[in-house]
DNA sequence: GATGAATGAGGCTTCATTCAT
DNA sequence: TATGAATGAAGCCTCATTCAT
C-alpha cells in the first residue's frame, strides 16, 4: 500500500470517528455533514472527497465499529478456560465497550432508519456474527454442562439487551466504577444461564 | 368541563396517537408534521391549533404514554400476592406492552435528541417513577426474603434493559408467541433477583 | 371544477411561463429554481407546493407548449382549401410561433439532457404528433398531385429544420418584418415539395 | 517553436477534443472538468495548467472547430466547376460534418449560454465567416444566372437550418445511409435556390 | 507539469412554521 | 376550527477553482 493510500485511510477513519461522535449525540438525522466536518476543522465539501454521500459515511461507521468489536470478542471466545470464565470475559468486554466507547458502540445497537436495503444487508450480517459469538460460548457451555439454560436465543438476548441498556443510564461519576459494574453484571447475568 | 373542551381533548389525543405511530416508524426527525396530519386526514396547519409546535407535540406524546404505563403497572404492584408473583406480573405486563404496543412503548425508552431542557425534566421524572415501581416490588421482596439480590438498581436495570431489547428482534411470526416469551423471560429474569 | 382548483391551475401556468422564459434564456441547467421563483416574486420553496421537483416543472413546460402548438396546427390542417394553401398556413403558423413566442417555442426543439426516460416518452410522442401533422398535409398533397416530392420524411425535416433555425438569427428590428418572412419562407419552402 | 511548446499545443488539442465530446453528450453545464479530464486519464487540476478556466476551454473548443470547418469549405468554394456543383459539394460537406462529426459540429450551432461578451465576439465573427462562404457561392451563382433566388440571406438560412437539423433526428442505422441523405438533401435544397 | 486535497459558492429539496381567509 | 399557500432556514450534494507539494 502506498503512503498516499495510507493517508487517505487515516483521514477516512478520522472522519468516521467524528461522525460516530456526532451521530451518537444527535442521532442519524440530527448529525449534519456540516457538523461532522466542523469537528475536524474541515469543510462539508471535503467529506465528499472521501465518501460518496451521507449514507455511505454512515455505512462505513457501522462497518468499522462492528469489525473491531467482533475481533475483540473472538479473542475471549478462544481462551482455554472454563466456559463460564469465557462468557464472563466477554460480558466484561462488551460492557467496557458500551461504557468507555459509548459513542462508537451505539452504532451496533440502534435501529436503522437510514439504510437502503443493499447497504443494510452486510451490516445485519456482521451484527449476527457478533451475536453469534455469544451463542457459541453459551452452547458449548451447555454441552459441557456448565450452563443449564434451554432457550439459547432468549438467553443471549437477555444478556445483550441488559448490557446495551447500560449506556442509557450509566454516569461515569456515579456510584459504580467500571470494574465494579462489570463484576456485578457478570455475576447477575451468569445466574441467568447457569 | 365544557363540551367544546372535551372535543379538543379528544382531538389532541388522536393527534398524539397518530404522531406516536409515525414517529416510531420513522424516528423523531423522520416524522413530519405533514405525515402526522395526513394520517388523520387533516392538514399540517391544523396541528398548530392544538399544539404550540413540534416539540410540544412530541412532549405530549411522551406524557400520555408514560402516564398510562405507570397506571397500569401500579395495579400489579398493589395485588396481594407474593412479591415474586407481583414482579412476574409486572414483567409480563411490560413485555406485553413492548410487543403489542410497540409503537407507543418506544416513547418510554428512546433517548431524547429533541427536547429543550425545560421540557425534558418532567419527562425524566415520569420515567423515574415508572422505573421506581420495579424498585419498589424488588425492595419489598428483599425485605420479605423472597429475593436475595443486593444491588437493587442494577437488578432493575437488567430487567428493564433486557425487556426493552425485545422489540429490537421480536417478530410476531417467529418461534415464540407472546405468552411463551413472557413466561421464559419471567423465569430467566426471576433467576437474577432470587 | 372548484374555484380553488382553478386558482391552482392558474398559478401553475404562471410558474410554467416563468420557467420557460428563464430556461430559454439560460438553458435547462442554467435556469435555477431560485430565479424562476424570483420572476414571480415568489420564493423557491413555494414552487415545490405546485411541482414535485425541477424535472416535473420542466416536463410540464414541454407539455403545455406542445399541447397548444398541436391544437393550433390542427385547425389549419382541416381547412377546406388546396393542400398548398394548408401547408402554407401551417408554415406561417409555425414561423409565427418560432418568432413571436420564441421563448415558449424553443421547448419543442432542444434536445433533452434533462428527462428521465419515463418522463421523456410522452414528450417524444407529442413531438411526433406535431411533426406528423406536417406529414399528413404533405402526403395528401402528394395524393392530390399538388406535390411531387418522393421523400416525405426528409421533406418534412427540411421544413421544420429551416423554420426552427429562424430563432437563431431573427431580430425583430431587422430587415424583414414577420409577415414578409412568413411569405418568403413559404414561397421558398413550397418549392421544395412542389 | 520549441519542442516543449509543441507538446503543450498537442496536449491542448487533446483536451479540447475530449471536452467537445463530453459537452455534446451532456451540454455545457453538464460537462464537468472532472469528466473531461478523466477521458484523458488526467486529473482536474491539470486542465488548469493548459486553460485559464472552463470558459476559456469552451472558447477554444469553438475556435478550433470553426477554423477547421471554414478551411474545408473554402476548398470547395474555389473549385472550377459550375456553381450548382460547388454548392452541391458544400452541402454534402456540411452534411457529412453534421453527421459524422456530430460532436464537434454542434459547436458551430448551439447558442452560447456561456460566454462573456468579450469572448463571444471572435466566435461570432468566425461563424459569420463560415456562413458567408455559402453566401458567396450563391451570389456568384445568381450572377451567372444559375440561381434565380432573390433573398440571399434567407436562402442561406434555409440551407443551414435544414442541414443543422439533421442531427436532431438522424440515426446511423436508419433508412438512409449518409450518401443517400447527402444526395436527397442536395437535390431538394437546390430546388430552393434554382 | 501534474496530483491530491480542499474550499466555497450555489443548486435542489424538505419541512417546521405562519397567517390570511 | 381548519385550510391553503407561502416563507425561510437548513440540509445534502456538486463542481469550478486553487494551491502546496
Amino acid at each position: 500500500m502506498k503512503l498516499s493510500e495510507k493517508r487517505v485511510l487515516k483521514k477516512k477513519e478520522q472522519i468516521i470517528l467524528s461522525a460516530i461522535k456526532i451521530m451518537n449525540r444527535k442521532g442519524y438525522n440530527g448529525a449534519t455533514m456540516e457538523e461532522i466536518a466542523a469537528e475536524l476543522l474541515m469543510t462539508k465539501g471535503a467529506l465528499y472527497y472521501y465518501f460518496k454521500n451521507k449514507e455511505d459515511l454512515i455505512y462505513q461507521c457501522h462497518e468499522l465499529v462492528l469489525t473491531n468489536a467482533i475481533e475483540e470478542l473472538q479473542a475471549h471466545l478462544e481462551e482455554l478456560v472454563s466456559y463460564e470464565t469465557r462468557l464472563r470475559n466477554m460480558i466484561k468486554t462488551h460492557i467496557a465497550y458500551a461504557i468507555k466507547e459509548k459513542e462508537t458502540f451505539n452504532m451496533i445497537l440502534k435501529p436503522d432508519e437510514t439504510f437502503s436495503s443493499e447497504q443494510l444487508k452486510p451490516i445485519l450480517l456482521k451484527r449476527q456474527k457478533y451475536a453469534h459469538q455469544f451463542d457459541t460460548v453459551i452452547k458449548e457451555g451447555m454441552k459441557a454442562k456448565e450452563f443449564t439454560i434451554t432457550e439459547l436465543k432468549i438467553a443471549r438476548m437477555i444478556l445483550l439487551g441488559s448490557m446495551n441498556w447500560i449506556q442509557q443510564w450509566y454516569q461515569p461519576d456515579g456510584k459504580f466504577n467500571v470494574e465494579e459494574l462489570q463484576n456485578v453484571y457478570a455475576d447477575y447475568l451468569l445466574k441467568v444461564v447457569k
